[in-house]
DNA sequence: CCGGATCCTGTTGGATACTG
DNA sequence: CAGTATCCAACAGGATCCGG
């Protein structure tokens, strides 16, 4: 109806949208917990306490509201055995597995530079 | 001197920094104004306006910071020109596009699954 | 055991103004 | 133009309690 009315390509809408949901997205998933939760799941199948002991330092509520932000996005599979205790488990979904891959890069990463990060640290703290 | 009066290898204690060393590291650079940093700065130099201009919503405050941190860390290399105004350029150094190649990933990740994850927002908020 | 809700504090980060 | 400092509103995130 209104489509086209102003300039650009019929879609152009539709791609500026695009956009701002990959920025939203991105945001959602370049933070730290999300990171290292992806990490720690890698292939297995964690409950939710077990997560909470093997993401060192994280607290109840970060895991939980960054396990919600990834189930809505899809990154991981929650499901629920309705048992008394109730129990929870966590396990990363075919995207949430390819992030995994650039994920494990950036580990890497760290642990080839500590040595020139270290020593760059130095010469900039003086 | 002190070293191995308690129980463990003789350096324990350095594997122990190297840990908790790497996850400051990681902290720092599983943000997303420095993974966006990284992915627009690429193999180019900018000067610290440009920069402003193409990290998308980034303020003056959040730029400084980060690209401090980023410098601390021998992610990028600062070049002041002595003339005035001053002029001063920002470049990825080894390391920095080192990581580059990591950030791609993510940001070929986000695009790649856009879709997918718009539906599995749908059906979450429901 | 899991997770939501509430409260409360410290940090984040934006706006603004000032220096070289 | 680049960077620092200050102020202050907003949010993040920890602790705790309760409910399923």
């Amino acid at each position: 109806m209104v489509t086209k009315q102003f300039s650009g390509s019929p879609d152009e809408a539709d791609l500026m949208r695009a956009d701002s949901l990959a920025r939203e997205i991105f945001s959602d998933i370049a933070n730290k917990w999300a990171l290292l939760i992806i990490n720690v799941l890698d292939e297995r199948t964690l409950r939710f306490s077990e997560l909470r002991n093997e993401v060192e330092g994280i607290s109840h509520k970060m895991l939980t509201q960054n396990l919600r932000m990834m189930e809505r996005n899809g990154l991981v599979e929650r499901h629920v055995h309705p048992t008394v205790p109730p129990r929870v488990e966590y396990t990363l979904t075919a995207p949430g597995q390819a992030l995994r891959a650039t994920v494990d890069g950036m580990c890497a990463w760290t642990h080839q530079h500590l040595t020139h990060i270290e020593t760059s640290r130095h010469r900039f703290d003086a």
